[in-house]
This record gives structure tokens, C-alpha cells and sequence, in this order.
DNA sequence: TCCTATAAGTAACTTTAAGTAACTAACAAT
DNA sequence: ATTGTTAGTTACTTAAAGTTACTTATAGGA
């Protein structure tokens, strides 16, 4: 049975208390970098580029939270700590990847547009 | 032939910087709502609950520029603006609307997570 | 032995973005 | 004459994000 006593655009629904806190970048970069294997904190710092640990480690705790991550820690010298995907992350994850990657795809014309629009308006 | 040479993951990257400004909760209302046909201002702002008459003007503002979304100001008395997804912003609101529904079919799974994770974590 | 490096964070502080509230124009209806 | 409507803007406040330095425990090199 679907929720359907679930409302996105009503601002104290459950639902959208959840959306508010998956809309935001970092986010949603996480969930695309663990869809395919766990990756451990400074893997992620490296490569998702301007995140800082402070950000990142807010994130992922958040993310384990709500049930879309979990994380591991191995008691090696110094610790490592692995980041991995649920089963619900997973299917969350799969529409971020494709939002995620949608402006590589679009990149020129929405450069065109800009450039287009900034020459209509210009010194407005 | 695909943008290879767009990386979202490079923070100096047009498609990063692109993500970085539709990987937001109002962007994204928006671009759900004019889905299906053209809205006007104050029907989005009583709409998405919310969001703020600054926030939607500006969030608009974005849009519009970003060749997403267009503005046709009709004069009428007061005069009636309506905005309208372009085919550009219709291949990302296809995929955005999946994510922001997201949260309604797995709000009860969330919050169990949730529950249980600050049951674990009490007091610490 | 001392210095440097590593992993995975935390704490204090600053800057930027978001949220809040009041105000604008031009006219229509009460 | 006051109120209501639409589609905004402006000034101000608060909350979130970004920045930098610091932490613990240990290994490796000079």
C-alpha cells in the first residue's frame, strides 16, 4: 500500500522534513560515490571535490541515521572507518546518480542559456 | 556524442557548478510543480508550502536563466505572470520529481531507522 | 630520539545563504 | 476611503555552510 497520507509540499509532513535533508549537494554525492562499493572518509574527502571533513562527517552521520548508509569501523592502526550503502540508500541512490550526472549531459546548453539570457539583461 | 569531458566531481567544472545551484530543495519544488503545466507566481507560493515570496522570486530568477524555465508576463490587471517548464527543464523534472517523491513512499522506513539509531545512541 | 605522516574526526570562528517582515505599484471592488 | 489583488523588492536577522586549527594513537624515517 502506498502512503498516500504522505505530502511533500505540506511543510510539517514527515516526508518533506526527509526531502529537506536529502536536497542539499553533499548529499547526494555521497549516496552516488558508495552506490557501487563502501568507501572509506578520506576516500570521499578526495574525491568529492570542496567538501570538507566537517561537512563530510555531518553528512554521513545523517545519512546513517536515516537508515541510507551504515558505517564500519575496522580497529586497524589508525582506525579505518568504511561507508556503505543500505538497501533503502540503494534505491534512493539510484535516482540521485541520474540527477547527479544530468549536468554533464546538459552542460552546453545550459551555458548557451546563461550566456543568452546575461546578454538580454545586460547592464539592467 | 556524451559530455566526457564534464566531470561533477571537479569543483571548477560548469556541470558542478551547474549541479551545485538545481541540488536544492526550492529549485526543485519548483521544477516538480510547472511539470505537468504552466503555474503562476502566487499559485507556486501558496503551493509549496514554505517557501518565501524572496525565495521563489529568486529561485525563478535561476531558473529562468538557466533556460529551465520561462517567464510570460500577460497585462492584465494586476498583471498575471506565468511560468512554464522549457523541453530543457522537462528531461530534469522527470527525474527530479522521482526524488522528491521518494520521501513519500519510504517516510515510515526512515523514521523506524531513525528511532532506532537514536535509541541506540541516547544520552551518549 | 625527535619529527613527520596517517585516519577519522571535533571545536571555534567567519562568511554566506536562507528566512522574516514590511513595503511597493496600479487598479477594482466595497 | 479602505481593503484586496498580483508580482515582486528591500532591509534585517538567524541559521547553515565554509575555514582553520587541533586531537588521539601509532608507524616509519632521519
Amino acid at each position: 500500500m502506498p502512503d498516500y497520507n504522505y505530502n511533500v509540499y505540506a511543510s510539517a509532513c514527515p516526508s518533506r522534513i526527509m526531502f529537506d535533508s536529502i536536497s542539499n549537494k553533499w548529499t547526494m554525492f555521497i549516496l552516488d560515490r558508495l552506490r557501487d562499493q563502501p568507501v572509506r572518509f578520506n576516500q570521499l574527502l578526495r574525491e568529492i571535490e570542496g567538501i570538507s571533513q566537517k561537512m563530510l562527517s555531518q553528512t554521513l552521520k545523517t545519512l546513517e541515521r536515516d537508515g541510507l548508509i551504515t558505517r564500519t569501523a575496522f580497529p586497524t592502526v589508525p582506525v579505518t572507518v568504511e561507508y556503505a550503502i543500505t538497501p533503502l540508500g540503494q534505491t534512493l541512490s539510484s535516482t540521485v546518480h541520474v540527477l547527479i550526472h544530468w549536468a554533464e549531459h546538459n552542460g552546453d546548453e545550459i551555458l548557451a542559456a546563461r550566456a543568452a539570457y546575461d546578454a538580454k539583461n545586460k547592464q539592467v
